[in-house]
DNA sequence: AATAAGAGCAACCGCGGTACG
DNA sequence: CCGTACCGCGGTTGCTCTTAT
């Protein structure tokens, strides 16, 4: 009847993950690939359960993973998503393939939550004046929900943002990188096709590094989330490359759609419910997005 | 310099859906 | 078909680091 046990109870390593450790798993899964976790504690000696492992690999030794300060785009992602998915942060973080869903909620509940309160608190006299000239990231991020009738506002800041020395990418932990460069070779000659996609996420990513300004965006109006009403949304353009690359190599069917939600389908009512026209031409969408 | 409070984040826990035998 | 384990997800905890007093 059923299976067997993947993992004896007793005996099991708990807590943070050992340097030692790391490159334990690491190396097992660069010579078996991910999956199976059941049987990596068994086969490593790892005195953790697949489940650990299964955590560990994803949220922080997984290569293509970014890690550090979100730019005021992701936050923007971030926050719209939210609104419109809720807290389905898998979902959320399929839109963001370099984050984790992990770090994306931790994200949110640390930082943007409290951002939100504080827009929220001062939403009566944001609404009345424009945002002061040296506005923080935490202002444009409240500004984005601002009324419809501060559109031209919000396009204005978008701009900012565009061009804020801010939106580089940020520093990753340096343990990642380095065993991340580990696998690098892995990377290059996995058949396996998710991999492949990190690649291509990992190099597209660095080509576009200061090119980020080209990320599209445009603006709309959402109810939700505690009475926020307005978002900005962004479709980065690597975001687009990837599923174009997907698409072609057939493996969009299995990858995007499990990762990926209804969302599209929502994602494109919205966005050419508001700005049709202007949005269309703005954002030059892939197919999956029409 | 010592301590307390707060913030950030990695990891664990528990649940639901799915696959296996 | 049923029982059990696996897998993945979201919520929560607790440790560590930073900042304030």
């Amino acid at each position: 009847m059923g299976r067997p046990p993947c993992c004896d109870k007793i005996g099991i390593k708990k807590g943070p993950w050992t340097p030692e450790e790391d490159i334990v798993l690491v190396s097992y899964i660069q010579e078996h690939g991910p999956g199976n976790w059941r049987s990596v504690p068994t086969n490593t000696g790892l005195m953790r359960c697949s489940k650990s492992c299964r955590l560990r690999w994803t949220n922080y030794l997984r290569p293509g993973i970014k890690r550090g300060n979100f730019t005021p785009h992701e936050e923007g992602m971030i926050v719209h998503l939210q609104a419109l998915l809720g807290n389905k942060w898998a979902a959320i973080a399929s839109y963001l393939p370099q984050r984790t869903d992990n770090d994306i909620k931790n994200y949110w509940n640390t930082h943007l939550k409290k951002k939100l309160k504080k827009f929220q608190t001062g939403l009566d006299s944001h609404l009345t004046s424009p945002p002061p000239a040296d506005s923080t990231t935490c202002d444009h991020f409240s500004w984005h929900f601002m009324s419809d009738n501060n559109k031209q506002g919000s396009k204005l800041l978008l701009q900012q943002n565009h061009n804020s020395p801010n939106s580089s990418s940020s520093l990753y932990a340096s343990s990642t990188e380095n065993i991340s460069r580990l696998l690098e070779g892995w990377m290059r000659s996995s058949p396996n096709p998710s991999t492949k996609i990190n690649e291509m996420i990992f190099h597209e990513n660095q080509h576009n590094q200061d090119d980020q300004d080209l990320f599209i965006s445009c603006e709309t109006s959402l109810v939700q989330d505690e009475g926020i009403s307005n978002s900005i949304k962004t479709i980065p353009r690597e975001y687009k490359s990837v599923i174009s690359a997907c698409e072609s190599s057939g493996v969009a069917e299995k990858t995007m759609n499990t990762n990926t939600p209804p969302p599209f389908t929502y994602l494109e009512k919205w966005l050419l419910e508001e700005n049709a026209g202007q949005v269309e031409e703005l954002m030059g969408l892939p197919m999956i997005f029409t």
